[in-house]
DNA sequence: GATCCTTGCAAATTATTTTCGTGATAAGTT
DNA sequence: AACTTATCACGAAAATAATTTGCAAGGATC
């Protein structure tokens, strides 16, 4: 699919000659990028012709196909490999956190279940009432991001971050209703106690949160969501990042679910537009 | 600086046939993307020397580099032209949705203001007490986030989305506090006020919104966040996705600004590391 | 010792760029 | 209005550069 998969997969097959090749790719990316094939293959010490064949190794047709693939990738998948900024100048810190953004979304997209999504989507079109359940900093944000999306749409929906209150909810929902649980972690065991409660009345239950977690297994469907975890505690905002923009995403189909969903959203364009005499119309984005 | 952005501009000065060359990358970009001079030339009915013209009229030195720069760019830079989803099928949704959200940090990155962002991390550092203010759906959460990352270095930070509560907070404000404001609309007037109020007495107000914007023109130090607006107010995610980048920024700088950052950091670290027996360590990510 | 893999050399092929010249258009001149 | 001149766009062909292929040598492995 991508260079640097295929690259990952790939190194430790490759032969001495290519394995230089491969180490220039990572270290020197911006170089390797413009270079010529000749250019190329004198920084590593090989002749052009193993340059070509590297190429065709790693899934190209050739050398040009391969540089841009490359470059193709590159925007986004060079801090997979890069994990640290190169200084403390803010333009390495922006660039390092721009781009791990970019990253994670472009990890989530490769690894979305886009058939999940759709179920859970025609589930909360039909359902009479959603509850969007999360808890701590990350969660709870991602829960009222769905209350704040599919109410839009005319749906009925609230969203809470307690515990106790969601055990509740749980507990009065029924079989016409559906739960959609956050957890990062995928570890947070008082959701899966409310998720476990609420199917005994058959209430379905939609889990974000990483494949195959304690989370996961309490749902009856799973958005699975999975990123290179190692530092993300320290460094949130890129996992946060790409859960809203799954959000985004299962919003977006829910509203395509929803025969009404265009008409209210008309509407509320309407009134934006028939309001927005002083730019208020911007107002409504804070 | 990027291929779309400077056709975007040399469009009217193009001659026809250099025009048709640029129709082409617009609507078949896969296939302009993958082609030679001579399949490009073809297609666009001109001569090869035509299409090295081009190149070079756009910026780029010569057909690879232009294909590269082409590569590179389009990832995050179509979207930029064809706003909206090819269909309604998941896979095409998920797609025009996570490339927004790449393009809005594309954008984010390329208009950033690092001198501003630099000059706010040393303020918010070495101030006695941070006022964290933001309303409405998206800025209240920026704000939030503020919080979350600033208390983690030691910094005395409170959060408010409460007009009337930081109305009173900006009045008791000493000269050495700090208060950074969000307004995507830039026209949140109640926060104006509560700049106006606290400038009054010394204090620094930071604004997060648009440049040139009621708010920007309020605050000592603007972090201008600009993005193309149009559909965005029934799009916010992407908008909300630069501005946590934004936040994220920020924060990392703040915390090279304080010598015992690094020192909480690993404080916290350590009694993760500790905690972790079963797995606890990722509870903390919820 | 046979086989397979890796690699570089040189030739062949292909792609790209430069040079140069033609024709068109526009502006200025008589 | 007709002519001249300048400027520009464009393509043909030549020149150059880059890339690929075929082949053979060297080295590792069985």
């Amino acid at each position: 699919m991508d260079i640097f998969s295929t690259l990952q997969e790939e190194k430790a097959r490759l032969s001495p000659s290519e394995t230089r090749i491969a180490d220039i790719l990572l270290n020197d990316f911006e170089f390797a990028v413009n270079a010529s094939i000749i250019e190329l293959a004198e920084k590593a010490d090989v002749s052009p012709p193993t340059v070509t064949r590297f190429c065709r190794r790693v899934g190209c047709e050739s050398f040009s196909d391969f540089k841009v693939q490359l470059a193709r990738t590159a925007y986004v998948g060079m801090r997979y490999l890069r994990p640290e900024p190169k200084s403390r100048d803010p333009g390495d810190v922006a660039q390092d956190i721009i781009t791990k953004a970019q990253n994670a979304l472009f990890l989530l997209h490769r690894s979305l279940d886009l058939a999940a999504i759709e179920q859970a989507a025609e589930k909360i079109a039909k359902a009479e009432m959603i509850y969007a359940f999360g808890s701590g900093g990350n969660s709870s944000m991602i829960a009222s991001e769905l209350q704040n999306r599919l109410f839009r749409f005319g749906l009925h929906v609230t969203a809470s971050s307690d515990h106790g209150m969601q055990l509740m909810l749980a507990a009065a929902a029924k079989s016409t209703h559906v739960i959609v649980g956050s957890s990062f972690s995928g570890r947070n065991t008082e959701l899966v106690r409310s998720f476990t409660l609420a199917r005994e009345t058959g209430v379905t239950t939609i889990a974000l949160t990483q494949a195959d977690s304690l989370v996961a297994k309490a749902a009856d469907i799973v958005i699975p969501i999975d990123l290179a975890e190692g530092n993300n505690i320290f460094r949130p905002t890129s996992t946060r990042i790409a859960y809203l923009a799954a959000v985004d995403i299962l919003a977006s189909l829910v509203a395509y679910n929803i025969p009404q969903a265009a008409v209210t959203l008309r509407r509320i364009k309407q009134q934006l537009v028939a309001h927005r005499d002083g730019d208020d119309r911007q107002l409504l984005g804070d």
